[in-house]
DNA sequence: TCCTTCTTTGGAAGCACTTCCAGGCTAAAT
DNA sequence: ATTTAGCCTGGAAGTGCTTCCAAAGAAGGA
């Protein structure tokens, strides 16, 4: 048996705080709130009473009284997995040191996307609502719109609320450019679906690249993996699409540019099964930056997402205080980070130079 | 310049509904949460009503009065990442399920725990708190017992508190045993630091093994390396210690069980920079059975994640219903996941055998 | 000394619910 | 017909804060 508690853990109100410290409630309020007009000596007693009480004001009165929840919600996909969860981080750092809570809501498919949106709008519940790396139903944009709450978005992009996001077309021309320069050809893509934002983007960059080298784009040196899941950005669609360049035999690309780290990595396990490496045969670089691409010793173009999770917070703290600020979209540019999965070397001068270059 | 919102979302109360359906407050609230002593026509019409002009409740509004407030928070280390990632996903569906709200915590090193639980014992704030996997610093354990709040750990062991766990011991002893038996000797481990509970156990499942197959355990065949972050289980402590057992030369073990996957993936990267092949030079069995350990295939211990975090929230859930619940300790056995990081063939029997074994 | 201004304070009136209590009805029982 | 029991219902009294308003007191100015 197990001895029953005797600390009651008593409640103790306000009014309590207010009666020890002979005081009214309005003074013990305005001493927890730090708010300027009390008298410092009393100020301090008030403090002190509350200290030894171990008062602890109640949320939910306060979030009631103050009509603010000083909490804020995510809504991200589970599935994308990696990605977010580095956005994640960011995001939760910067809420707590403001001294809000962050709530979460896990979408593993975009049905429940809308359910938790009426969730987190219900009366009261949030200040304000963080949407991740999704494409968001047109119903639920409406809903939003209608009730004003504050919304940002992560890495999509809507014209209707602000967002972070990362300039898509320009980092894969920086990647495609590097793969251009280091001068294996041809030079292929892996990509995801075409119904994603991101993919359809890094398709641009990549034609324009090819463009600007006055290389000509071939339908045949671009591939998706038919695995639709998280919209292809997953290791077997990566997988699949370098299995079936493998099929094209002495024509297949020597280089590739691949939509993310994580489809990278399919990509490389479907070479090595061909006794093709990386770089030595064949060169990669992805996309995103995940921890796993420094262990894969991938190529890559970076993503901030740790800040972009701050910046995302910073935004949506800015549009709080003030509901009639411009729809501002935050675009960071990914930077080429690189690593062995290309073939590139960091000569002495710290440049960086392609192998092939070199001989 | 932005054409301001006519929508004014106009404030309404439970007052609003019980004068447009004709019916007191207190019927509405009846009605409202599905309490039995209303009259089913008053019912429809009051549904009817609430429905029309969209009426939300107020969320603290009904936190207070009702005095619980339906969300659980969770306390997790953020640099966990891949393992704790595949838990939250279980413990935030099954916490929606409830209707309930997660509030998470992200910790990235020990010292914010402390802060983290007093923000979440504030009164009223949360009905219960999930601490994931951390040795909790004694201070803290007292605080949460003087609160009386319910707690259920997560892939840690308290006398305190209920728990949600792995057995870690036996799933060390069935990896190593796998590795006995496949006959590659000697069996050497690649652990985390001493200082973490599950690196403890593991070692112990390890020499266990060792044991009852009548090998003697020797100190040089077990490795940690000397990254402390996460407690050593981390792909660079994995990569260091496997570089240690490299310059054994000639001498060192043919097969490995690693404390975790990332450490395996450590491991790995380690062994095949010096031209050593999984498996066919060297077998390694780990443990977690994160989605990395798939795109490896690695062999593995599974954790039954998901699992455990939708458990953990049930257990969660009968302790707040009643709170003098005798505490309780769950532990899944990790079940062998046989891939291919061992050189074990799956026969036509569908068993398992060892290649070595087959010669 | 008297008036004005500023600082500090107490406490009532919200905030938007839930819940308990008492009373009005109806229907069953005597 | 009268009592009893039970179902519905309205609304007052919480729930624990914040904030506004009025007022008391102190300080400064004439």
């Amino acid at each position: 048996m197990l001895p029953k508690k005797e600390i009651a853990t008593h409640k103790l109100t306000i009014y309590d705080v207010a009666k020890e410290a002979n005081v009214g409630v309005g003074t013990v309020s305005r001493v927890l709130n730090n708010h300027p007009s009390v008298a410092p000596e009393t100020r301090k007693r008030v403090k002190d009473v509350a200290e030894r009480l171990n008062y602890q004001p109640h949320t939910y009165a306060q979030r009631l009284a103050k009509r603010q929840s000083e909490t804020l919600s995510a809504i991200i996909p589970f599935f994308t997995n990696y990605f977010f969860i580095e956005i994640l981080q960011g995001v939760q750092d910067r809420i707590s040191q403001l001294g809000y809570d962050l709530v979460l809501y896990g979408v593993n498919n975009i049905d429940q996307v809308e359910g938790y949106v009426s969730r987190a709008l219900q009366r009261g519940r949030v200040d304000g609502i963080l949407l991740f790396s999704m494409k968001i139903p047109e119903k639920v944009i409406v809903r939003l719109q209608e009730t004003n709450v504050p919304v940002v978005l992560v890495d999509t992009v809507s014209p209707h609320f602000d967002s972070i996001s990362v300039a898509n077309v320009d980092g894969a021309y920086a990647a495609t450019t590097h793969l251009i320069e280091l001068g294996r050809r041809p030079v292929g893509m892996v990509n995801a679906q075409l119904v994603s934002a991101p993919a359809i983007e890094r398709l641009q960059g990549y034609k324009h690249a090819l463009e600007i080298h006055g290389i000509s784009f071939s339908e045949d040196l671009v591939k998706t993996g038919c695995t639709m899941k998280q919209d292809g950005f997953n290791r077997e669609a990566g997988y699949e699409a370098m299995s079936d360049f493998i099929k094209m035999g002495p024509e297949m690309p020597k280089a590739f540019f691949v939509s993310s780290d994580i489809q990278a990595m399919g990509a490389i396990a479907a070479l090595s099964e061909n006794e093709m490496r990386v770089p030595d045969d064949i060169s990669i670089v992805g996309f995103d930056d995940i921890e796993l691409a420094r262990h894969l010793k991938l190529t890559t173009m970076r993503q901030p997402m740790y800040q972009m999770g701050i910046l995302a917070v910073d935004r949506m703290v800015a549009r709080m205080s003030n509901p009639d600020l411009e729809i501002l979209h935050t675009t960071f540019s990914p930077t080429l980070i690189v690593r062995e999965s290309c073939g590139a070397l960091r000569n002495s001068d710290g440049l960086v130079t392609a192998k092939s270059k070199l001989r």
